[in-house]
DNA sequence: ATGACTGCAAAATATTTGCATATTC
DNA sequence: GAATATGCAAATATTTTGCAGTCAT
């Protein structure tokens, strides 16, 4: 708790509790959970958390660059503690976001256009190695 | 008109007015439309039409591979004439979706993976060449 | 002490659903 | 004529906003 607090500090965000209680659910949970994922989960601790406080928390952390917000399922936004570049692959059966470690020099190539190219983003959709085992049954 | 009436029947839809429409629509504008875009831009034609039906519309264009959907604002879905494989980018100023043609073979390799890849998509987060211009000022 | 953060309730936005009517082949 | 599509209104889900109170340094 006292790295994730300093963690903060670096980045010139102040530690208070919930934040620190939110990173801390980040770091441990990579399933890119959603607002609402967070918020249940914390809850349960900290009773007197707020949605509103995770809304604000995930918008200063991805402000900074701690988090990536994906945008793959289009009905809600998730989130990822910003780790090495990856991307993300979307089971359409059971909903999971499993990471994928591709590397991409041609859309790093990219960055030479015209337009300033801030964020890479790259994702699949189709159903994943678990879903497809059931399918068989 | 009659090439898009046709279009469609090749796909099995039933090629009613307002699915003409839309899809005659979605050609015409290769700027990725929201689904309010394309209702109030046909609604001055078609005054009987209801946002139901452009989201059941482009629901079944989507199904059937004639668009494509893009989830890279976040705050709602956007739609794009299916063309040959190519990524997006997002102006983060302007807000407009601008293609990129970008072949990526790394990705494509993905596919033989465990999982079951059935769509790929790849986009860009930044500011525009025109958004940079104006800045200069 | 002061400026930033939190949390509640209400609002705004995007999308979905149920059902009666209309349209297509 | 049967099956499918449309359109309205209401419901749902996610995210944002205004503001009063609280907390961190």
């Amino acid at each position: 708790m006292e790295k994730i607090k300093n963690a903060l500090i670096d980045k010139g965000i102040k530690p208070t509790y919930q934040r620190i209680k939110i990173l801390e659910y980040l770091e441990k949970n990579t399933n890119h959970p959603t607002v609402d994922m967070i918020y249940a989960a914390l809850y349960k601790n900290v009773p007197t958390l707020s949605r509103t406080t995770v809304y604000n928390t995930v918008d200063v952390f991805s402000k900074n660059g701690l988090i990536n917000v994906l945008t793959i399922t289009g009905s809600e936004l998730r989130y990822d503690i910003h780790t090495d570049q990856h991307h993300h692959f979307l089971c359409k059966k059971c909903g999971r976001i499993i990471d994928m470690n591709i590397k991409c020099p041609y859309l790093e190539k990219a960055k030479n256009g015209e337009h300033k190219i801030e964020e890479i983003h790259g994702y699949f959709i189709g159903v994943c190695k678990d879903c497809l085992a059931k399918e068989k049954n």
